[in-house]
DNA sequence: AGCCTAAGCGGAGAAAATTCCGCTTACAAG
DNA sequence: CTTGTAAGCGGAATTTTCTCCGCTTAGGCT
């Protein structure tokens, strides 16, 4: 179904490869890799879907099915960095694993992202175009509620997740590229805001009921 | 020239009407009419430019070259409420205008740019597409200029710049949209978020320089 | 080995965005 | 009123996204 508002469905969550025939397997993969080559050469804000099929030696269709649409393929390109990432923060070392104090994972982690966003920049504003299409997809609520567990260990009188979207929402590839590229901010003084911007909400006044000030 | 990153050129700045043929005014205002009305009969999500221009009896090729592409647009169509919004907090009556405190101000502004957002959702889920494209266009850097000031006044010693971001960061309507239409959250509650997060930021412990936590 | 069928395939084609360019015309200057 | 010309026009053509549907085949079953 269809939102009347914006027009969309959610984005079906690639969860572990099930079961698939050999021929699909090898086609996934030719496809993946075909897009990864095409994005390095050209910068994936023209990576026609047409044009990878061709060159992987497919239909259109073929790409179509198995991914659902243009942003569907390129997050399966961003997958594997993801999951990687996931583990890292999950059950990886710290600071950004567990053991640290949650604050220093706060800090750890959003620089994290940032640096994740910096290292392919062009396949995440892709990834934000297609969002209106996608929603937010799984990945965002993922970190999400992770941002929101290390807040409430914080400060379990927050709105955790609220403030885990008001942490989240400035980490976006839009936003970073405009200070890097357009404003010529350098990459440590937008970590810098970042930190101050998580001890500020470390800091917040206590309110009398979580989110209110 | 087009950034080899994102693939895209800034979106021109709409600025005031200049000397235009009297056709030309014609066609505009029938193009903005008929969109609009295509944009209330059937949502933002599904206006196609080609429909726009057939019923408004004019070519595709005047839609473009008054308008530059679909989010260019799509934006006329707000400029007229953004230019009301913009003359409220520069010049209108407290607290959203100059005469309250910075700090009322800033509450005042994210609610009210809260509730712009709120009304016309699926206009700005489609900027926000669209936003890749464009980038981030003339208005959120006004609005950013705003909230820096305000920030500079209350709190001299933070990373005006930065935290404007910040604070206008979660104020999205993709964000919006899913808090309150997937995710059951009220209204009320978001801006209580919002009220909460200025009021982090404007209690951020001080540091040695600005942009320290 | 032969059969069955669901999963997979592919490409024509519909739909939408955007570009291009030769024709038309508003309107200012004479 | 005539004329020159820059501004404007329109729509065919190009490009890309995404859908549809009839054909093919991998691989389990006997």
């Amino acid at each position: 179904m269809l939102c009347d508002v914006c027009g969309r469905e959610p984005l079906p969550v690639l969860g572990q490869p099930q079961p698939e025939r050999a021929d699909a397997a090898r086609n996934r993969r030719r496809i993946l890799d075909v897009a990864s080559r095409l994005i390095a050469e050209r910068g994936a804000h023209q990576l026609s879907l047409d044009e990878v099929a061709r060159e992987a030696g497919v239909g259109v269709g073929t790409v179509y099915r198995r991914f659902g649409h243009r942003t569907g393929l390129v997050w399966a390109l961003i997958d594997e960095h993801e999951r990687r990432f996931q583990a890292a923060f999950m059950t990886g070392p710290p600071p950004v694993g567990p053991g640290a104090p949650p604050d220093a994972r706060l800090r750890a982690f959003l620089r994290a992202r940032v640096d994740r966003m910096v290292a392919q920049q062009d396949i995440y504003l892709q990834l934000e175009l297609g969002a209106s299409k996608a929603g937010y997809s799984g990945p965002y609520w993922i970190h999400h509620t992770h941002v929101a567990a290390l807040l409430a260990e914080a400060r379990p009188d927050l709105d955790a997740g609220f403030f885990a979207n008001a942490l989240l929402a400035p980490v976006n590839a839009r936003l970073i590229h405009s200070q890097l590229v357009e404003r010529g901010r350098s990459l440590d003084e937008f970590k810098a805001g970042l930190d101050a911007l998580i001890t500020a909400v470390l800091h917040a006044p206590r309110g009398g009921r979580p989110g209110e000030a």
